[in-house]
DNA sequence: TTTGTAAATAAGAATTGTTCTCATTTAGGA
DNA sequence: TCCTAAATGAGAACAATTCTTATTTACAAA
């Protein structure tokens, strides 16, 4: 089994990392964590395997923040909040695109339509505060 | 008025060339459109007065697509879908993201929702048809 | 007219995220 | 032990974007 061989060890390491948070994390930051575990990781290594994963259908880039992709373990279309201060990228839970609206698309495009991404943006709760902090200041 | 002034010429061919046309261009593509009639046309010059545009609310980036930035002139929010063949990006009219989701949205994020995106990904009707004859071939 | 100043620009260097190359390592089978 | 194929580290290569600097431009004041 795949998961049990040294050969794959740093590939799992990725792809367990990835599944272990919620935070969208960029190629730089997975490298950044687990390179604290496995000192001998390294970048090509990282992008090798989450473009692997993308390919498989076991990761996603959810969006692509100040030029920067970011990556998610759950493959479940889920909606998705990304903060213009902190860049943060924050999952929307209990959220869904109408299924009407995907026919809608279907019948606007006429071609073939296989996924869609909701995101929204502005600020998210910490930085507003702190916004709205400065401003009164 | 900015508009008459020499000094803006190039400024304003870039606006007017980003409104006139609805399919979300590159930077990269403004400056080759715009280089036929204005040969002295810097990229610089194109990315500066983009992301000035951005500044002041005149243009949007609607997606990045394979690393590129795309850029947009109709800044009313509108729903978009990308082909992953060709990478056209086109706008889907008549379709609106329900003010009920954005108000989920905001009491889920907790902070404060500004915009928001929605965008189908799939094979535009062109390239869905030949991947069809592909197939069948 | 001349001069001064601030904004806009061209050209290309610099930066940065990502991909590619290639030599090395590794696992596992013959 | 030898062989092969996959995985990897290191760093070069690449491409999109930003930055720097010297130049040009418009325009107002002297």
């Amino acid at each position: 089994m795949e998961v049990a061989t040294k050969q794959f060890r740093k590939r799992n390491a990725i792809l367990t990392y990835l599944r272990s948070v919620t935070n969208h994390p960029s190629a730089e930051t997975v490298f950044t964590e687990l390179k604290q575990e496995i000192p001998d990781l390294s970048m090509g290594t990282v992008y090798r395997n989450l473009n692997l994963f993308k390919q498989q259908g076991l990761a996603v880039i959810v969006a692509t923040v100040k030029g920067v992709e970011r990556f998610d373990g759950n493959t479940d279309p889920h909606v998705h909040f990304i903060c213009t201060e902190c860049d943060a990228v924050i999952d929307l839970m209990d959220m869904e695109v109408p299924e009407s609206l995907k026919k809608i698309a279907q019948n606007c495009c006429g071609g073939n339509v296989t996924d869609c991404q909701l995101t929204f943006t502005g600020q998210c709760k910490t930085c507003n505060e702190k916004l709205i902090k400065g401003e009164s200041a």
